[in-house]
DNA sequence: CGGACCATTGACCATAGTCAACCGCCGTGG
DNA sequence: CCACGGCGGTTGACTATGGTCAATGGTCCG
């Protein structure tokens, strides 16, 4: 894993003016934060369950999603995240990491020291309570996983995560022409959603077949979106994206 | 609802003392906050999915629950509160709830304006890192969640979530010879464990029948802990009940 | 006494899991 | 160069888990 230091890119400060607003001291102070760049390989754990975390990373490029492993030793996917997303400031105050944070295909992150990062808390505590508001969005995503993977079967709750995927990637300006990546196997998938490969599979052909969304190469096609989107019950309200004054 | 002025009660303070460091200082600031006392009936909300959030509240006495409604009217229960917990500290900083928060059976509230919150977290950024923490294990609570519901079936899951509640009941203090308070009915337990009224009370014989737990009267009645959480997989880790040291 | 709500049970059905085989693709090594 | 193995995707057949529907009984309350 190649290191190099840089400033913070403006891959933060896009995230977080997206749903904050900051004054220009904030936006110096954060200018201010030095990170390692890292670069991780497909698959690559960044944090394990367990691990007692010092820093925490931004993600550049790529995707990386968050897991439990049970007993037996399945995989539980909890949540995948963007460039921009901070995948693990879930862990900037707790002890030990109770998941893991994995590359899903090749990424690289910006780490920043926590301690760094509380200090600009202290100073700015604008910044600290914009990024607060990042992990509090984070725990709507995974509530509506709760509901997702709980209330809705089959179909629906993979139209939602496609939703939300596709939703997000527009966000930071990630999908193009319908198309965004999604490097996911659909082994993963099932994983992700609480169902067998097979299953997967299955539902996948229905939206298939009713051309609404296609997934292939690790790429999610959505051809109709409307449908989509009424297929898995999607409102974005849980992703939080309003701009407002944080006082 | 009646309500009446009182100084924050020591509940806050040993729920946050419980797992972050505070001084002097943040104390004597915490103990100034003022806040409302509301009495909520039995299944009253709190505050619904869709409201601007002003001012969020502590529990006193009693159970909460957050909850999502699907398009369907369905309810999907998203995790439960127990005295001390702050069940919609999620809304700090979020401009719209993407959930509802009520009572489970009759519960008592202590509620905080938001801008008195902040104004404290300006002060003694500690205070906000402390509430900060409690947020981020809300948070890992509903990661948990999602597993439970969809990694694990009938039986286990119906035993990890009784675990949680009679080991966070403890914590508070609030089994008392093997018996804690859970005033749900068996169709609110269908709609927390993503499963039927009819699967559930199936399971719950079949927890009865081995005498590992049972649940009756709005009481959870725990017979084998040594069992019951090897048929739940229960970790407490993800409750990260650790004191540490926030500088 | 009647109604509402909750728990329980049985019968039946739907969804989804398991198992297994097969295909195509790709990268490795003989 | 080609054979082979591994992996991901697809399919069919069978099974199991759990959902739906419906009826019953108990308890509490008006």
């Amino acid at each position: 894993m190649p290191l190099r230091h840089m400033a913070v890119s403006d891959t933060l400060l896009k995230k977080l003016t997206q749903h904050s607003r900051l004054v220009k001291d904030d936006i110096s102070v954060i200018r201010r934060l030095t990170c390692q760049l890292r670069e991780l390989e497909p698959e690559e754990d960044f944090i394990r369950q367990g691990d007692r975390p010092h820093a925490s990373c931004i993600i550049m490029e790529g995707m990386m999603a968050r897991y439990h492993v049970m007993q037996s030793g399945v995989r539980q996917y909890l949540s995948v995240h963007l460039a921009g997303d901070w995948p693990d400031a879930q862990g900037l105050f707790l002890e030990k990491m109770d998941h893991s944070v994995c590359a899903i295909g090749r990424a690289s992150v910006c780490t920043i020291p926590h301690a760094e990062l509380t200090d600009a808390f202290r100073q700015r505590p604008t910044i600290g309570f914009a990024i607060w508001r990042e992990t509090l969005i984070d725990a709507s995503i995974f509530r509506e996983a709760i509901t997702n993977n709980s209330a809705r079967r089959g179909v629906a709750r993979l139209a939602h995560f496609f939703c939300e995927v596709y939703y997000r990637s527009g966000l930071v300006d990630l999908v193009k022409e319908g198309v965004c990546a999604l490097p996911f196997s659909q082994t993963m998938l099932g994983e992700l959603l609480g169902m067998s490969l097979v299953s997967v599979n299955r539902h996948l052909q229905s939206l298939r077949k009713y051309r609404v969304a296609d997934f292939k190469n690790g790429d999610l096609i959505v051809t109709n979106w409307q449908k989509l989107a009424e297929i898995g019950e999607f409102d974005p309200l849980y992703l939080h994206q309003v701009v407002e004054t944080l006082t």
